[in-house]
DNA sequence: TTCTATTTATCACGGCTGTGATAAATAGAA
DNA sequence: TTCTATTTATCACAGCCGTGATAAATAGAA
């Protein structure tokens, strides 16, 4: 058996267990039954709770990550297209981010449980957190810059504030669509987003 | 003893593990060496677990709302003030809500444990958390609708939208502030919320 | 003082936790 | 087939958990 896949298999169990019940519950034993596996066949792809968290954290990343740039190679070549067509592209490329669809939704709950568990919890790698806030804001101020070379930016706007601006915008829509699902939802996220892209534009 | 004030030093010594060790640390016998009691005595206050989670979540909404309430209060007279007066008193109430100084923050970073268990755990009320997110954005549409009224406000914009776009831009502020001190400092903070009213007003 | 209600303090139980150690089963190469 | 390395499966241990039950101490009123 490929300890690639296998190791694959236990990250989605996990992923399943810290949807439904929490991170709090995803104890080896429970994840080593939702993945059909003896406690014993899991430890040994994992030596220990800190390896898995660790690993099961990095492959969520490299989830979103891959998705990003897959989004990125699509998109081929911007200067062919036009304004319209780029703010579409724009828009799309950040709702990659946003729980719209029951896979980002079953991320985004569980990434949220891994950041607020890494503040305190041993097992789980702080630096990896702060590596994914790291990574959407250089994400959204790539875009940024993008957007004001078009000329597609309103002048006048400091770059610094506006990468947080959006970036924090993003984490708080992503938040409250999965924590609050009757007070946010999916399709009012994406407008809110639209309006504040909008905004930018000017 | 007072049984109120002894209520009151439990949940205080319940945020104090909440903020130092989580949420996940925050047992009933942690909880009550922390308040310097024997667990006999946290279990004559509290029949449960459920019921100590329950209480404190409420007195920590209970503080939030008191002083936004006073705030409102200190305020008086709006109508004599100028434009750039109620500008300031706007921008000062809504960082209320933001993790700006070390009881803030603590506030915060037990709020988001709290909120994000709220989601699977049994023994925490996702009720109060939902009425938590309806109260943030009651209180920002009221804010902006004041703006609107007084003719602060940028015409052609959509009030549903705008309440969810700053009450989600607070949470995702907040939730960085304190996950990612050394990502978002509390000056850039307030930086970035004051942009943001900037826009508001056109 | 005596009685009563409140408050504080222990003990015990079953259950779950991560993990060390070790045995059993299996698969693949020689 | 035989040998070896991989994979799977158990057992045990110390530690923490919430909670039920009950005893001890304290305080305040009669």
């Amino acid at each position: 058996m490929d300890p690639v896949a296998r190791r694959n298999d236990v990250v989605d169990a996990l992923f399943r267990v810290v949807l439904r019940d929490g991170l709090q519950r995803a104890s080896l034993r429970a994840v080593a039954d939702e993945a059909g596996l003896n406690i014993g066949s899991l430890r040994h792809y994992f030596a220990n709770q800190q390896e898995l968290m660790s690993f099961a954290m990095q492959a969520m990343l490299d989830r979103v990550s891959d998705r990003l740039l897959r989004r990125v190679d699509e998109m081929g070549d911007v200067s062919a297209l036009t304004r319209e067509q780029r703010r579409s592209l724009t828009a799309g490329l950040l709702s990659e981010l946003l729980p719209l669809d029951e896979t980002r939704r079953a991320e985004v709950a569980v990434f949220i449980d891994f950041v607020a568990a890494a503040r305190t919890h041993p097992a789980i790698d702080a630096e990896l957190a702060r590596r994914s806030a790291v990574g959407t804001r250089a994400l959204v101020r790539r875009i940024l810059v993008r957007m004001e070379d078009t000329g597609a930016l309103r002048p006048g706007l400091d770059a610094d504030v506006e990468t947080e601006r959006l970036s924090s915008l993003l984490d708080g829509l992503s938040l409250n669509t999965v924590l609050h699902p009757e007070v946010l939802s999916p399709e009012k996220c994406v407008r809110v987003l639209q309006a504040h892209l909008d905004d930018l534009t000017g």
